[in-house]
DNA sequence: TTACTTAGAGAACGTGCGTACGCTAAATTG
DNA sequence: CAATTTAGCGTACGCACGTTCTCTAAGTAA
């Protein structure tokens, strides 16, 4: 009933599953992804999402990839032109404010979402999230190590502080454009980064 | 088959499944809460649950007050014995960092939890969530507040800075408890916080 | 062309979910 | 005491879930 495609067609199929995914995702966590609700969204049948993914938690991960491959190109790659080290570090501070304050997904940060969603279940889903989320705090504190070694910050500055206080910053800027839909949080959360980076 | 209870022993019963319910959605959401699950766990019918409250709305609902009465009980009204202002804003903080070190529930703070996984998800649940929180902002806005008055914080502090920075450390040290154990997170969160409070 | 592979459909399965109903026996009320 | 209320049980319901089969037609490789 249903004439198979090609490789390409098969590898776009895919790639319209994870973006309503994430979608779904952002707004409902990896458990709101649903096989079912995603077959009738794309007009498709169960099995033919199924068949992409094998198993409803490689779905979640694929999911949770797709969402942090296309942060990091819109927060870090963009930023990637600076010079390492402070430079380049307040470019992916403003991207990831500029990407919380208007996020590509409706429910604002997959990440975000994923990682008190699954911080406290064992498995697979829950050590993707803490991947990704080790690969962003590395990005961060590789080029705050290299400001602190150019002496573009201070001698004896805290690096794990720093990086303490910038990820609490995203953490509550994406709480509060959330749940309580504060457009102010943006500009707090650019002063708070701020705040860390100049510190005596 | 089963004789009935008095009045103070259902009410102890519904405690009962109110403590396992915050403890299944400290660790798995809100939404990991099923009636099935407490039955079993409490050794009583699912129907015996279901009577305590209706809908499993409502159920998680009074999950989330609960968790939010214990949270209270345990982080501000230690601190309603210091003077209002900076004093008692100290207590309430120290205390509240100290809640999220060592939290009540095995999967940490449920109000954090419930804030990501229900920001996205319009209903009643959600209007819980925003009212736990609201109740909570307040209350460290209030003390902000009196500080300023009597300038105990300097003239022209920024309040709502403050209180963003100040939940902005608490939200990461919850993640940073549950996602990478990280025990040094605590005084991070508490010098990050005294920091919010002694700006120039 | 032939042989093989595979994207996707379709139907069926077992499971666990929230909810509804009727029942019972003890607590409560009068 | 008698009448009423109610905590909790047992059963059953419809539904949505993830997964597993079989089937097909077109892509791909020889």
């Amino acid at each position: 009933m249903s004439p198979r495609r090609s490789a390409a067609e098969a590898l776009a199929t895919r790639g319209r599953i994870l973006s309503r995914a994430a979608e779904i995702a952002s707004e409902e966590g990896l458990d709101g992804i649903t096989i079912g609700r995603l077959a009738e969204a794309l007009e498709m049948s169960k099995s033919g999402v199924h068949k992409h993914f094998g198993t409803k938690e490689s779905l979640q991960i694929s999911t949770l990839d797709k969402a942090f491959v296309d942060f990091w190109h819109r927060v870090v790659e963009p930023a990637l032109g600076e010079h390492p080290g402070l430079r380049r570090l307040r470019a992916v501070c403003a991207n990831s404010v500029d990407y919380l304050e208007a996020p590509l997904l409706p429910g604002g940060c997959l990440m975000t979402a994923a990682l008190t969603e699954y911080d406290g279940r064992p498995g697979r889903v829950r050590d993707a999230v803490a991947e990704v989320w080790s690969r962003w705090q590395e990005q961060l504190r590789t080029d705050l190590t290299v400001a602190v070694e150019n002496a573009e910050l201070p001698d004896g500055f805290d690096i794990d502080q720093a990086l303490f206080e910038i990820i609490a910053a995203g953490l509550a800027l994406n709480a509060a454009m959330q749940l309580q839909h504060d457009r102010t949080a943006a500009d707090r959360a650019r002063l708070a980064i701020e705040r860390a980076l100049s510190r005596p």
